[in-house]
Order: C-alpha cells, then sequence, then structure tokens
DNA sequence: CCAGTAGCTTACTTCAAAGTGGGTACTTTC
DNA sequence: GAAAGTACCCACTTTGAAGTAAGCTACTGG
C-alpha cells in the first residue's frame, strides 16, 4: 500500500513553493531584514557608488560604530551581496566592494534612500497635518 | 565692517543643505527606518496590490502581533504614505488604502521584496560556499 | 445574558540589536 | 618612545523593538 501526502494544498509551509515574504517561516524574510536593516541598506547604497575601505566607510556612513559596521558587512558577505578584498600588507588593508548580486540589490536600496531624501519634505509636512488635527 | 559665515564647507549639519541620509541627524534617516522597518516593508508591499482592512491585514502579513501593525499603521499614516478610513459602524471597520506619496515607497519596497523572492535562491548558494569555506 | 466580533489600547515582559570600552599586531609619524 | 592609524574581535551593558495577554466599546447571534 501506499501513503499519499498532500504537498499543495497547506499555504502554511513553503517546501517547493516560491518564496514569499508574508510567509513568517520563510528565510526570504530573513534576507529581507537584512537588506533593509538599519546599517544594511546604507552600506549597500554607499558601495554602490564605488568600492570602500573599512574605515572609509565608517567615515561615510555617519554614526556607525565599528562592531556594528563589522557585523553588517559580514551579513551582507554571506548572503553574497559584498566581496571583501584583505590585502595581506601592514597596516591591514581590506576593500569591500559589491557582488553582482549585491548590485542589484543595492541599486533598489540606493533608490529608496533618494527617494526618501527627495521627498523628505512632504513627508514632514504630512506629519505636521497629522499631529496638528488631533492636538 | 561685514562678518561673512562660511554655510557650505561644513558637512557635519543638514541646515539649509540637502537631506542626506549618511548624516546620522537628518531626519531623512528616521523616514528611511519606518519604511525599512521589519513590519513596515510587508505593509506598503501588500497595500500596494490593494486595499485593506485590519484584520485582514493581520491575516496576509504573516506574524505580525496586533500591536505591532497598529503601531506600524499609525507610524506610517504619521509619514504620510497610508490612508485610514475609519466608517462608524458597528462593528468597527476600518479601511488602509495607500496616499500617493505612499505609493511612490511602497513601489520601491515592494520591488525589493519581489526581488528577494526571486534571488533567495542566489542567496541560498552564496551563504553555503560562505560557510564552507571557513569549516 | 453570555460569547463572539472588530479594531484597537495598555501594561508587563522578554530578548535581540546596538552601544561601550577594552585588546590585538604591526607600522609610520611626531 | 609615545601616539596614532588599520581592521578588526571579544565581553559586558544598555536600549528599545517586539511579543503576550488583558481590557475596551458597542453591538449581534445563540
Amino acid at each position: 500500500m501506499s501513503v499519499s501526502v498532500d504537498v499543495s494544498a497547506t499555504s502554511g509551509d513553503t517546501a517547493g513553493r516560491h518564496p514569499n515574504v508574508n510567509q513568517p517561516m520563510c528565510p526570504s524574510r530573513l534576507v529581507l531584514e537584512h537588506v533593509t536593516s538599519r546599517w544594511g541598506v546604507l552600506v549597500l547604497a554607499a558601495l554602490l557608488e564605488r568600492s570602500y575601505r573599512f574605515g572609509e566607510l565608517r567615515r561615510t556612513v555617519g554614526g556607525v560604530s565599528e562592531k556594528m559596521l563589522a557585523q553588517t558587512l559580514q551579513t551582507l558577505e554571506r548572503d553574497g551581496f559584498v566581496h571583501r578584498d584583505a590585502k595581506p600588507v601592514i597596516p591591514p588593508r581590506v576593500d569591500y566592494s559589491l557582488t553582482p548580486l549585491g548590485r542589484e540589490a543595492a541599486e533598489q536600496v540606493w533608490g529608496l534612500a533618494r527617494w526618501v531624501e527627495r521627498r523628505l519634505d512632504a513627508v514632514e509636512t504630512a506629519r505636521g497635518a497629522y499631529d496638528e488635527a488631533r492636538s
């Protein structure tokens, strides 16, 4: 005798189906969180313009600590977005750049960053209206 | 005699200059964080497809709690991204939709969400290589 | 008349993200 | 010979984001 297992009906799992960020257990959600993380966005956007050394990146992305920058870069490197090129010289020199995959992601977040900068006025106007309406 | 003040040289402030997410004190950074927040991304992406009621949205965005959904929607509403339409009926009915401004933002994050889903395989391959390289 | 519903709010708790400050190894500059 | 640059790592602490659970209103169906 045989046992049949229904794979297609249940929408709770992601096995064998398209990744979907709306499903809590889908790994795509974690990747999305890496890309949209506080420092991840800024690092990717910066690296889209050119490659950076560690300290250079730290000075460019205002307010990031060494720990968080290192951690963010490692996460992005592991996900295949960032390429780390450590030259065996003294003092150490490490260049960070985007992989082709990372470039695709970076283009999206770069667009988002520039859009926010462009539309900041509109947001602040909306906030003024919102705050005034309930005061 | 006259006093001249150099406004352009200092890059530390944002007064009178273009908003820049790389500067820690720039308000644009906060807006970017709202848009790229854990639930903000998913809510905006969902609302791009159609308008939703509260509970509907809660069921659509897997894993979000009532508290976090309410909080996220309020933040997005205050920033002028989301329109809240509360009908004075019983039981209460509240419809959420995107404003024109919100639609612009949502298009970006929607693109990001779909991209992550499309490229998840590539990310997992990269992770495999990364993990194997240091084991 | 008690349970259930919708869309929240509030209080309490938990846990991970982020900050702080130290150390490393070696070199160049003051 | 002390300080600073370089790219980190590690331990510890703090903060705040998020989860949990309850309450709320005003009605409807059983």
